[in-house]
DNA sequence: TACATAGTATACTGATTAAGTCAGATATAT
DNA sequence: ATATATCTGACTTAATCAGTATACTATGTA
């Protein structure tokens, strides 16, 4: 439906999640799940990822749970999209795999460069926006509806 | 491989080959298929979806071909992208097709919001390049090579 | 008028990805 | 020990991607 992946849309409502609890405290991966309303199982496979990429910690056994590994501030949405896109879309690889021969120097070239300058910049804006940002747009929200649930 | 999905990429060579042949003169979907090594019926497609668009005009029948429907400097990348994406991925929609209550005033809503604007300053970048920008990069690729074939 | 040329339309196919689901293994606090 | 948690990997279903194939329609030229 839109330009990120349902994925994608998860993993950050997840950080966002984590990002408004108490700092460095555990949290339950079916808690997450059931505030954000996202399928539990699928969101283990996804906080699996983002552990990968050092963006969360994890405590297992009784008691255990979900925190982030760094403060909000740390945290960019660029660091998220990539921990979630290894191997996966959104311009997975920068080097070599090319179908075809826009190597030749042609129209192809001009093209394929025109697409990484609108990569770069897509790379810049999600690099530039951190957790802490879109907590504070959720703490504005809710301000200007009056009403303040930590949810 | 990339961000751009092949049938966009292969779109984009048409319509930059189209711009740098001499003005409304018909050209063949083969001849262009030939120069950017695009295969033939899969090009059909995408002219057919062009011209569907407004971008392309075609001349049936002996001696008839493709041409653009505007001159380079009035079209422009997301001219062209719209075309392609009737019903296809890249933010198709803008409206109603949510699977998850992202609807609910919650983490998802920031998340949603944020998405929308990536994608308007995407959109952005993607009309502020026109067909006669990328040819005009072509020309200055050709020159800086010193040779200048118009392939 | 007939033929060749060229675009138009539709349907089909194989490969890959998206979006989850499920079962079971492993670790740990009490 | 056991209940509670994470972790893992395989599996499923549906959609999308990247093209092919086939038949049809329109048009300029001989």
């Amino acid at each position: 439906m839109g330009f990120f992946n349902s994925k994608l849309r998860y993993a950050l409502c997840a950080a966002v999640d984590l990002a408004m609890q108490p700092p460095f405290e555990a949290c339950q991966s079916r808690e997450i799940a059931h505030r954000q309303s996202i399928p539990g199982p699928y969101l283990d496979q996804i906080l699996a990822a983002l552990k990968g990429a050092g963006i969360v910690r994890s405590v297992r056994g009784a008691g255990g749970g979900y925190s982030l590994a760094r403060t909000p501030d740390r945290i960019n949405v660029g660091d998220v999209v990539r921990a979630l896109m290894r191997g996966d879309r959104l311009f997975s690889s920068s080097s070599e795999d090319d179908p075809t021969d826009f190597n030749a120097p042609g129209v192809g070239w001009i093209v394929r460069d025109f697409e990484e300058k609108v990569e770069s910049s897509l790379t810049a804006q999600l690099d530039s926006t951190t957790l802490a940002d879109l907590v504070q747009q959720k703490i504005s929200l809710d301000d200007s509806l009056s009403y303040m649930p930590s949810m």
